[in-house]
DNA sequence: ATTAAAATATGATATTTGTCATGCTTTGAA
DNA sequence: TTCAAAGCATGACAAATATCATATTTTAAT
């Protein structure tokens, strides 16, 4: 069992405001689990009874749709913690966590996180602003959605990309999602994303290597996204 | 000033949890205001320094789009409390409160309610449980923006409103939005919005009585939402 | 009461987006 | 290595939605 005291992502979440003694105790309650890349770390309407602490690799976080489509609402990337909604509303997962790349990830227990929560104020005001944050994302997410076109949306969703998880060496998205999952963030078919794209590759903002996508032109980019 | 002890809407919020003493020094620093239809109570980047506890009548929050569009992200009821986001978060306000009917309503400082918050844990896991709400809510309603039809996104809409906020005695709507603030709840254009709406009267699901709308086949129209 | 302004309604048309069909590429398993 | 499956790409077309124009009705101010 390692130590959360040494963990350093620790320091991206909520968890920062923990002390030595509740890290030790955390220690002792946390499981860890590795996750291959397309498998779930829960779906929607599973019970989780506690959280994840995101060690390493990327997860989405969506939801079935009536139509059949998977929406993507939110990316989550090493430091983050996943269904603290849940927790605290004391309700299923209303989304479905899978793995995009392989992970690390470390569950504690709800019993755990409200004994911190009723303890420590710090802790308490950072899980508080997080899920703020969350909601305040998704309130203009949900604008985007209802108001924007979906060449504007697929443009800021690229510069997103590059912008949370970088580039590798040479210049790509390191995030490689499929697609069918870039439709799943924009909101579309996935015929219309790649017609999207090849369009923006022509006009030379984007450049397609393979599935893989490179930001040539980050201002016209930008522009386009509104 | 009046008591806050005695007011009945106190119930309906996080406030429920405070206690005799809290609720005294409550009533000793709000402020009350009276605001008239179509008024603002804060606007879209505004710092608010507190929250506000609606006493009467029915506001809108909404989003101003790059399009100039103003989307409508949520409706707020006596009972709700407002800008609770901005405050934790400690930033200006995301979105704008506009009246849609006369309102009353409590504004309550900062000070006072992080105090609350850091003393009383019931409060503050209250408080917590309605932001998780609110996020859960709006993921949905990403989801049904991103992934339903114009015409579903309506049909649901209509059914919310009844839901929300009843009828009147001869079951019209009992809230009255106007053609564009209905459009601008469901992230579709105006004319889209009067059209689809002609059309349900048409085929005997609602009836338009002027500018009011009374549900006539809930079934159907449910069935129409997915 | 009258009238200008705003809101509602509807038609015509353009644009966007989705769907279905089909072919091409890449990938991974036998 | 090969071959089947999955993913990517593109065309043709259909459906949904936006936009612009223009009545008609309602509302509110004088």
């Amino acid at each position: 069992m390692s130590k959360c005291e040494q963990c350093i992502v620790r320091q991206f979440s909520s968890l920062k405001a923990l002390g030595k003694e509740e890290l030790i105790r955390m220690a002792e309650c946390k499981t860890s689990y590795t996750i291959k890349k397309g498998e779930p770390i829960f779906e929607e309407g599973e019970i989780t009874n506690g959280i994840y602490c995101i060690k390493e690799g990327i997860c989405k976080l969506s939801k079935l749709s009536s139509n059949g489509k998977d929406q993507i609402v939110k990316l989550v990337k090493p430091g983050d913690l996943l269904g603290q909604r849940s927790m605290i509303s004391e309700e299923p997962a209303n989304l479905s966590a899978v793995a995009l790349e392989d992970m690390e990830v470390c569950f504690i227990p709800k019993t755990e996180i409200m004994q911190f929560f009723s303890q420590n104020n710090n802790f308490s005001m950072n899980l508080m602003k997080s899920i703020c944050g969350d909601l305040k994302d998704a309130d203009d997410q949900m604008v985007d959605m209802a108001q924007k076109s979906v060449k504007e949306r697929l443009a800021g969703t690229l510069i997103y990309l590059e912008e949370t998880f970088g580039n590798d060496k040479e210049g790509l998205l390191r995030l490689q999602l499929s697609r069918e999952e870039l439709a799943g963030m924009i909101g579309t078919a996935t015929e219309s994303c790649i017609r999207l794209l090849s369009e923006l590759n022509k006009s030379g903002v984007i450049e397609l290597i393979g599935k893989r996508i490179k930001i040539v032109d980050k201002i016209k980019l930008r522009r386009l996204a509104d």
